[in-house]
DNA sequence: CAAAGATACATAGAATTATGATGTATGTCA
DNA sequence: TGACATACATCATAATTCTATGTATCTTTG
């Protein structure tokens, strides 16, 4: 799988852990590649979370206690869902919020001329 | 001055570069105190631009060739003015619409459910 | 049937960049 | 005179994503 974005990465920083979270909360239980895949097509394209952001962030997600995970064998292939905790609905809220009022801060500062 | 964005750090990150060219610009040259209250005044005190990373991104833009610096006696006091030079214009509008393109793609994944 | 490409997970090291802390110094106002 | 604003600067740290690499299975196609 050859992920990239068409942003400089840095603008996705930050957004990463917010986008998993709202497709879980939309979704009940997604896998990685599931994930990566959906957020591919709904920004058609434009981003893609490459491996090396999206395992370390599912990881970290659990560590945090925001998912929990099931392990599922589909032939001798093993498959990680994850779904959000109460927590993890709470934060995910908080999350879409502060990139929304952020998103509108920002045009503010760049776009009011 | 004790500077604090009321955001997540890390979405900040790639725009303050892009915050500091759009103010340039508007306002033909200013100073880096001038462009920090600029952004706190005009993102309603929500996003504050600290000296650590105010500075080291002016002296950046600089070595990057995106402004031309002039310093200025302000009593025994230095200000140093900066200006967009040409390819700073150029890069200033490729930033600032990247980002623009990065929220929309942004809403499209986080907002339209 | 073999090769290519998609599926599916994982981690280590590098790079980027904002912050906190700290430092220096002057100007202003109560 | 003390507090606070102005005005610059740098270093160490933290956080997060990426590149590169690795393992392995499944599916499609020539």
């Amino acid at each position: 799988m050859y992920l990239c974005s068409m942003y400089s990465k840095e603008l996705l920083k930050g957004t990463i852990s917010a986008i998993i979270l709202k497709l879980l909360a939309e979704n009940e239980k997604m896998y990685g590649y599931q994930i990566a895949r959906k957020v591919k097509e709904l920004s058609d394209n434009k981003i893609m979370i490459k491996e090396g952001s999206l395992y370390p962030a599912l990881h970290k997600l659990k560590e945090d206690g925001l998912v929990t995970v099931e392990t599922v064998n589909i032939g001798k292939r093993v498959r990680r869902y994850y779904s959000l905790t109460p927590a993890g609905v709470i934060v995910q809220k908080e999350k879409v919020t502060e990139i929304e009022d952020f998103i509108t801060t920002l045009g503010n500062v760049l776009f009011k001329s």
